[in-house]
DNA sequence: AATCATAAACCGAGTGCTCGGTCTAATAAT
DNA sequence: ATTATTAGACCGAGCACTCGGTTTATGATT
């Protein structure tokens, strides 16, 4: 008997998203076909079948495996000593993807996607929510130390930041012109103004 | 024989845009299909492409229609005589449809069809490119009268400017809890605090 | 007014094609 | 030998769009 080897099955599932993701952010989900991603991973339907049971789950799959491991960065955010400084980590932690090619489009499509499908759609608000909480936290901290406008709910606050981060994405999805890199110190200024008005020093 | 009647043909062609934006807003373009575009207009499949050449040229027509009549109000926004009050109305205009149940998923859905056709994209970086103006416009009479930061680049922030108010759309269109009415004072917080951070009173 | 001629408006069954997904049989590994 | 793995022909459903034809509205003609 044939025994499995599970590591070599992880790497060509993984190697199997890669690609997938690819596809999916230059052309989108529907405009996909599975003939494709077969052709670009090197293989067939039949097993490119055999890993995944359709094409859905190939797209979902793309995003859980994005979604894990962030959770303990999100803890670790929480346990550094100044919160402001923490705050601003965590952005640059959550804005670092936008600059990678393929992570602005694929999260464009996502959003679209989630919009009518009800198990992606709760997939990515998981893993929202868990930042949101994060970033809520901090700026409870924050507050209460009286490093930002005190003013701020917490919560909604935290929603604009998660959507301020989101710009960095949608931007660089729909104008090329637009640089994540070259335009995050502009959001650290906009998130600093916005936040901390009352403080303008240090 | 027979003449056209041009205001008849006008409104049946808008019946069929307004049915078809409402199923491109709620399916997105590739689900939805022209069969279901013909049972909502109520006409047939002949009868449909009697009026629109492809399914594309729908698509198209929806935010050519859309983008018309948006010039001359940019071009009043210029004439006003206090440039921040100005912008500051020019950004409520264009966030107003937020507030519509279709437009946010309707543009992102443009967004996104936007990345991979050209000539949507260069339909819509037109008109972006107007607003764009109109703001930039704005933004650097309003500098020059010492109502905002005098540090910022009228082209970049104008940007941004747009961007934000994008943030509406996105934001709307991927999560319900968020009511673009409720949050376009929290906006225009934002802007306020970047955009005249030196200048806090008045 | 009544009739005719003509083009627009409309219909809906049909068509060719593409797609996601399956099946069978061959191959490779143990 | 036995079973995992692969390939790609194949299938049925669904799609955008066409086509031949009917109906309806309008101007011209009598």
């Amino acid at each position: 008997m044939r025994k499995v080897d599970p590591a070599k099955h992880q790497a060509r599932r993984r190697h199997i998203l890669g690609v997938a993701a690819g596809l999916f952010a230059a052309k989108g989900y529907e405009r996909t076909t599975t003939a494709e991603i077969c052709k670009a991973a090197g293989m067939s339907a039949g097993n490119l079948f055999h890993y995944f049971p359709n094409k859905r789950a190939i797209f979902l799959a793309v995003f859980e495996d994005d979604e894990e491991g962030k959770a303990e960065r999100l803890a670790q955010a929480q346990a550094a000593a100044d919160p402001w400084e923490a705050l601003l980590e965590l952005v640059d932690f959550l804005a670092a993807p936008a600059a990678e090619p393929l992570a602005p489009p694929l999260v464009m499509e996502a959003m679209v996607q989630a919009y009518r499908d009800a198990e992606l759609e709760a997939l990515l608000s998981r893993g929202n929510a868990h930042e949101h909480a994060a970033i809520a936290a901090l700026l409870s901290k924050a507050s209460d130390a009286g490093r930002i406008d005190p003013g701020l709910d917490p919560d909604d606050t935290a929603t604009w930041v998660l959507a301020l981060i989101g710009l960095l994405y949608t931007s660089a999805a729909t104008s090329p012109a637009f640089k994540p890199t070259e335009q995050l110190p502009t959001l650290r200024l906009i998130l600093q103004r916005y936040l901390r008005a009352e403080q303008p020093d240090s």
